[in-house]
DNA sequence: GTCTATAATTCGATAGAC
DNA sequence: GTCTATCGAATTATAGAC
């Protein structure tokens, strides 16, 4: 009998539990960071001990570095689909608007993985930055192909490293993460727009 | 005799050991972040043993919260010289450039402090935060008065919230310290005037 | 699978010699 | 003022009972 066999809520008992410590560890690293999110605090979250982990994971860094990896691809996702709602046709202005859009919305509305990704970058360990090498390189070259393509389509400005741009717009995108609340002043669309509008079209009145 | 009557390279030999240790405080924040920076990697490029760092400071977090403060006041005298520069009859427009120009070039070729300040912040104890909070907060108003006054003289656009604008301009310009290195691919001041030149007037060719 | 107990490190901080 | 030696606490990871 192949695993595939087992009936559906056997096979994922302890696939569950997995998911929970996912949960909880998202949770906690999004909150602390990554030196100080303990497999303690992850643990009783998770309504378990810290030892019970190892059954699941090899190591702390495992943990880490999977709640990273879905946080990016939750990301990536959210703006694939905004891209495809928005069409193949619209400008390259109007694809990077609602890329941002859908950027911003998902790291402030959906799940802790996509903030503990971005909170505990830097902080994490060289070998788990290298892990996540590619998907993140797959992930920066979306932005500066986005930008490009305005540049090329004439929608947006020729004049500029699209390279560079790309790197600041991610990270004055991931900093919204630091300081926008929910139950704060602004609702996260408006400065979602805010911010799009701002990158996309300048702060000057006229040029 | 009172201290002051003491010959200046007297004086001045216990105070000596203690920027060395700022310094190599500076160094090793800036390198590792605030949890990977230990004691005995900052007192080694200080050329000491741990322990002796005691005589000096109370604690690792009274060093890195001087460290910091330290390259806070070093941003911000940067800005004030920039803005000084450029003169008080400048638009908010001009005045805003200018600023983001000097801030960029402050924390990129500067010293090591302003780049421990901007690596540790969101790391470092919430007692370390709260105690430049002070500061911190006169550094951000800075940037909404800055923007706040392009919109009363008409050189900057009124229909975005100045808070929120200047606490993205301020974690887009903190991200090149993150990826900008000096011997890479583009010059600062480059690098520095893009950014400027994308955030003000931005990345559309018509409005 | 989860628990308890504990090994093994690491690090901040202290004490005392010099 | 600096060094050596060491304490004490925290944390990752392991071992074995259940």
């Amino acid at each position: 009998m192949s695993p595939t066999d087992l009936a559906p809520d056997r096979i994922r008992k302890g696939e569950r539990t997995r998911t929970r410590i996912l949960d909880a560890a998202a949770d906690v690293l999004a909150r602390r960071g990554y030196a100080a999110a303990t497999l303690t605090e992850i643990a009783s979250v998770a309504k378990m001990q810290a030892g019970s982990l190892y059954y699941h994971f090899d190591s702390k860094d495992a943990i880490v570095e999977e709640v990273m990896a879905v946080g990016l691809d939750h990301a990536r996702e959210a703006i694939r689909s905004a891209l495809k709602a928005v069409g193949d046709k619209a400008s390259g202005h109007d694809r990077l608007m609602a890329a941002v859009v859908a950027y911003i919305t998902a790291i402030t509305l959906d799940s802790d993985f996509t903030k503990a990704n971005i909170r505990c970058y830097e902080e994490s360990p060289e070998a788990t930055r290298e892990n996540l090498a590619v998907p993140l390189r797959e992930f920066a070259n979306g932005w500066v192909r986005l930008i490009e393509s305005g540049q090329l389509d004439g929608s947006l400005r020729s004049d500029i490293e699209a390279r560079v741009v790309a790197r600041m717009t991610i990270a004055a995108m991931n900093s919204v993460v630091g300081w926008w609340r929910f139950d704060g002043e602004f609702h996260i669309e408006h400065v979602a727009h805010m911010f799009a509008s701002t990158v996309v079209d300048g702060l000057a009145t006229d040029s």
